[in-house]
DNA sequence: TTGACATCGTTGCGCATGCAACGAAAGATC
DNA sequence: GATCTTTCGTTGCATGCGCAACGATGTCAA
């Protein structure tokens, strides 16, 4: 006889159905997925969205505040927006003060295509604030207690 | 004079900073960074610790399995799969009832990979437990909640 | 002004990823 | 039992990614 069933948990504590960074990859997935169903459509890759959204309420950004601003490589968002710019739904323009600076901002084109997929993000959100009820609170507390927490390490 | 300054927002209802996906996608990327920590140095991918992880509790498991459970791709899981077996940490039969399955189980090296790891990995689940406190058990109500929804679309 | 250094955005490169297609094996139907 | 369908795991392929290196531009100091 082989060892056969002999099933010994390594460590018996550990549950990866409470594991919080799991959970919370599994969370976000989901609800990455789910609002990406909004924008598929469009002909929009999830970094492509998130530039977009960027532009949508900031203005005229160069590519370095959107790598700050939404934690995205600057390799990534410099793709993206090139293939925004051939899309026409944003323009690439050289900042007349800082020749080193791309000055990004939406066209008309991508005003109107963002008037139109917004509204159906807050309408998830909202979808997703209903859901959670009583606990938004406090998640939303918890998400902001995560991502300014320091690792102790 | 060109259109300069002319911020206008397409959307004013639309704050970013409190718009859960991305607050959530986020997080996600922080924890799961932070938990890299503990088991890069010993050579695992995050796929490849996450196939560690699962069959540290599951005792022997197929690919299907893993699959199911965590939520990666078979091809994900059956590369992660052959490097682990390449680095002697996981042994692979065949399922002496069913021909297709293969039986993924720890080694005795990987299990006490794991052995050391999984320590170290509850401790930073403490941390965020601690970090957490009172949103606690809110947040994983909400977790909950969001993994089991239906998208109304 | 000139030269040394820093910053921004793009691109090359190696690698991982997701998807589809495939062979092998099991199950279903007759 | 023979054939058709389904399932499992692997692999090929096109694509996207992170990282480093690069050219271009700005900044600073002497």
């Amino acid at each position: 006889m082989e060892q056969d069933i002999e099933i010994k948990p390594v460590l018996p504590d550990f549950e990866l159905d409470g594991f919080l960074p799991y959970l919370l990859a599994e969370a976000a997935q989901k609800l990455s997925r789910d609002l990406a169903d909004i924008y598929r459509d469009s002909g929009l890759s999830t970094p492509q969205w998130r530039v977009m959204v960027h532009l949508s309420y900031s203005g005229r950004v160069s590519v370095r505040d959107i790598e700050r601003r939404v934690s995205m490589e600057k390799s990534k968002v410099s793709r993206a927006a090139a293939r925004l710019e051939a899309a026409g739904l944003v323009e690439k323009r050289a900042d007349p003060v800082d020749g080193r600076l791309v000055a990004l901002s939406l066209t008309d084109q991508g005003r109107a295509l963002m008037a139109r997929l917004l509204p159906r993000a807050l309408d998830y959100q909202r979808q997703l604030e209903g859901l959670l009820g009583a606990d938004l609170n406090g998640f939303r507390h918890a998400l902001a207690q995560l991502l300014n927490s320091e690792k102790t390490a």
